[in-house]
DNA sequence: CTCCTGACTCAGC
DNA sequence: GGCTGAGCCAGGA
């Protein structure tokens, strides 16, 4: 990563679009789910990459939250691409098994030691800067 | 309707 | 340099 430099974003974002008439089944949600998605096979991204993508940067937390309802949403979310800004696997507790995140991640080709993600910088995935292009 | 919690993050000490 | 407190928004009781 070049820079993960968090600058004080006053992007206005398209996260208003949730107030979308009648489509309020999209909640910023679904924005989380899609960028989860499109998470590149091998990458690993964080709670408050997406938040400042969807423009919700100084709520963090709600994409974790967000990832709570993911873990049950389907199609299935990988969850587990989504780490805290240290890289570490915050949320394995979740996932069912203590060590179900963890193994999917390796299945990706990511080295967890110790639940935080080996050479996490290098596997940084941002969605404001990958996305926005 | 009000209160609490939560898979985060930043600022302060 | 590690720990603590406060802020954020949304959903559930």
């Amino acid at each position: 990563m070049k820079a993960k430099k968090i600058l004080p974003v006053k992007k206005n974002n398209k996260e208003a679009s949730s107030k979308i008439s009648g489509a309020k089944e999209y909640s910023f949600f679904e924005d989380v789910y899609a960028v989860v998605r499109q998470i590149p096979k091998g990458r690993v991204t964080s709670y408050g990459a997406i938040a400042n993508y969807l423009g919700t940067k100084l709520s963090a937390r709600m994409v974790g939250w967000a990832m709570n309802a993911a873990n049950k949403a389907k199609p299935k979310v990988p969850a587990q691409r989504v780490v805290n800004r240290n890289g570490m696997l915050s949320g394995k507790h979740h996932f069912g098994s203590p060590t179900l995140m963890e193994e999917l991640l390796l299945k990706d080709g990511i080295v967890v030691k110790e639940d935080t993600i080996v050479n996490f910088k290098e596997k940084f995935w941002d969605p404001a800067s990958e996305l926005s292009l």
